[in-house]
DNA sequence: AGCTTATATAAGCCTATGCTAACCTAGCAG
DNA sequence: CTGCTAGGTTAGCATAGGCTTATATAAGCT
């Protein structure tokens, strides 16, 4: 599998949102989900065979970790396709949120 | 289907690379491809239905284009996941990309 | 209207993937 | 060594998704 196979799962974008600064151990991540635990030990499995994650052993825990190089292809891909387009997206993106939040209200901006 | 299952699909990335600045009729990105036609359109609809191509119609042409924003989902993500480091991924993607091209000779940077 | 070109839609097949239940393994405490 | 805790592995099932063939639709031409 790739990366881009992997991010396409909302739980496994989930782990990676969940360990975005700081590490959790597998059980720790597991108990955030409703699935069992087997299911998330899959999706951290597939997280560090494509790169995106790392692990750490401590005892009988595994820490895991985000390897921000994993998600350079990611970000490779938004800068083939949008050429010198990509610093504003961000504006984009946050334009959206916030029509999103204030409930399309009125486009006074 | 959402954007990430969107971009998940090698086929997918890669038309819409093709469409990167520039725009392309439904067959001549077919035409581009092994597999068949229909396959292709079921990609461009995929594609149009998460926002990520918008469609403008000429004669019996159908003609092709990014539509930015819908990448906005994809830079939010990576913005979450690595916050605050996303401007160095952009180097770092480069590295790797050129460590792969060179067949890792040597590390000598 | 009938033909052609461009593209979409439908049905069916096949494989990949996510989930669960059951089981296995490793580290550590006693 | 026993047992507990943390977590990985396996088998089997169900659903989703990509592909092909066949067919439909739409616009333009004559």
């Amino acid at each position: 599998m790739e990366v881009f196979e992997a991010v396409a799962q909302s739980k496994r974008r989930e782990i990676l949102k969940l360990l975005s600064g700081r590490e959790l151990s597998a059980g720790e991540i597991a108990s955030r989900f409703a699935v069992t635990q087997p299911a998330i030990s899959q999706h951290l499995k597939v997280l560090k065979d494509v790169g995106l994650l790392s692990e750490r052993r401590e005892g009988t825990k595994r820490m895991l970790s985000v390897r921000a190089e994993g998600l350079a292809e990611l970000h490779d891909f938004l800068a083939e396709v949008l050429p010198s387009r990509l610093d504003r997206l961000k504006e984009v993106a946050e334009k959206e949120e916030r029509v999103k939040r204030d409930g399309r209200r009125a486009k006074q901006n």
